[in-house]
DNA sequence: TTATTAATGAAAATGGTTATCATTATCAAT
DNA sequence: ATTGATAATGATAACCATTTTCATTAATAA
């Protein structure tokens, strides 16, 4: 049962009720450096809340990212997942996946340059285009260590 | 009933049987320019081939990808898309899509640049986690012309 | 033409995600 | 602290893209 947490207020700008659910599920995604899905985050916590029901973790997943607390993606996998969305403007980052056993390796090189890069890229094809461009991917895909 | 076709011959150095699905799936989408999903593919063969089945569709797409014919992607709207693989090197694009219609957008912009920025981080991912990189994938999105 | 067996397609199964709806829990008002 | 309005929950069923099963068909070598 949780008291007042640090981030009730911040969530109750967006949507009316502070629950058990909507607690839990963004405290351990902000703890964890993992890309859960919403079956693993079921698996995690139901030793601590087994009366909390997938139902509630997509649902809550998806209030969440709606209010811009988590990022959802996806590794080409069949199944979503889910990471806490920092504050803090340098913790940009991009993934390198394993296509074979999943692994996902968070990266920020070279910002400065993709930066660069992402900027001219997105002018052009706002103007070329007439889009509205809201946001960009980039991600890179190979063989692990283990399983290359 | 179709005869010999121009990727017969390089299609039978993969797979033994060139069959009628085969070629009328590689066929339509080394014609088409759009980003078909199976069951768009299974609806645009239906009236002329209304024996060919989504499994055969499926199969065969999977075929294709894993024998270099065309690629796999998504766009995140739950289904997989695919796309002929032209076999001129010129031809790398990525895709601006509209995360309200689905419209997506081929582009070669900046490929100079990006194909420096891509080298860069390769290498240093590769070093740094001891990766074997074999691809990456760089997307933008937003709302298109009709949709903002 | 025939024999071999890869390929097909109808049907059922699978698996992630979403909709339904009766019940429960939050929280503003008392 | 209690109450009442109703937002949120969770069990269940439904949904939908994709895969598996298996009997039948068709492509190819002989
Ligand atoms: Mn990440
Ligand atoms: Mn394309
Ligand atoms: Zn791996
Ligand atoms: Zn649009």
């Amino acid at each position: 049962m949780p008291g007042p947490h640090k981030w009730q207020q911040r969530f109750r700008t967006h949507v009316s009720r502070w629950t058990v659910p909507r607690e839990v599920i963004l405290d351990l995604l902000s703890r964890t450096s993992k890309h859960m899905s919403a079956k693993e985050i079921y698996a995690s916590l139901y030793k601590m809340y087994p009366g909390i029901g997938l139902t509630t973790i997509y649902r809550t997943l998806d209030l969440l990212m709606r209010t811009g607390f988590i990022n959802k993606f996806t590794i080409g996998d069949g199944q979503s997942r889910y990471e806490f969305k920092s504050g803090k403007k340098k913790e940009h980052h991009h993934h390198l996946t394993c296509i074979k056993c999943g692994k996902i390796i968070d990266y920020s090189d070279f910002m400065d340059e993709e930066l660069e890069f992402v900027k001219k890229t997105e002018e052009t094809l706002s103007k070329r285009h007439n889009f509205n461009v809201l946001g960009h991917n980039i991600e890179f895909y190979g063989l692990c260590e283990k399983c290359k």
